[in-house]
DNA sequence: AATCCTTATCGTAATATTGCAATATTAAAT
DNA sequence: ATTTAATATTGCAATATTACGATAAGGATT
């Protein structure tokens, strides 16, 4: 097969995974670690800061962008793209929630 | 292509990859949910609580396991699993410092 | 308007992932 | 020793992802 059956798991855990999934691939994160580098919106030299060509670059930011973890504003010809914490921090609060969890119950 | 240029980038931007992508799939997600719920090392009724296949899901459970967000113990002949929190801490930290960081710069 | 610069999209090849039936493995129970 | 129960592995088909060359689309610059 190869498809993901979505629709027999919760929103919350297709939330997750998706945002994970955007994470997922050392490029993406790249590019996450780069936009906090510069302190500020990037307009575009992410391709020259990574091994890989303009095309796998822009389809990197498409998948971060569609998965929230940035945002876009076009800015003349140039676009504008800076990390989206509200993301970030679902998953964070998302995971100090499991970690709560497992220390409560005492497994292994 | 379709394979992943992992040399070049950093062993820290490899690592967070890798254990994102482990969650990078609503079955893995709920996997880790139903541990959670259970409250306890649980021994292989994973398969009655999702709608996958035996070999299905030993595979979700190895892949959680590689990325070391689950440890397995053996228990005569189940296998007792549950959840490791030191790689979701490693997860948690690594969200944290990007929050702050964002913050700090006021960006878009 | 013609050109340049930046980013997106299309098409396609190589590889990876997902899912399961069939089968193997391993240990407990009879 | 045989059977039973639990989990892993193998093999394979369907689908998804990754990467990039070629090209398109858009605004800026001359």
């Amino acid at each position: 097969m190869g498809a993901t059956k979505t629709d027999h798991f919760t929103d919350q855990q297709n939330q997750i995974s998706t945002i994970a999934k955007a994470l997922g691939h050392p490029a993406r994160v790249a590019i996450i670690e780069h936009l906090l580098k510069v302190n500020a919106c990037i307009c575009g030299d992410i391709v020259n800061e990574l091994p890989l060509a303009q095309p796998t670059v822009s389809q990197h930011l498409k998948e971060l962008k569609n998965a929230g973890l940035i945002k876009g504003n076009i800015e003349g010809n140039a676009i504008c793209y800076c990390i989206d914490e509200k993301t970030f921090e679902v998953l964070k609060n998302y995971f100090s929630k499991i970690i709560t969890t497992v220390t409560k119950q005492n497994c292994c």
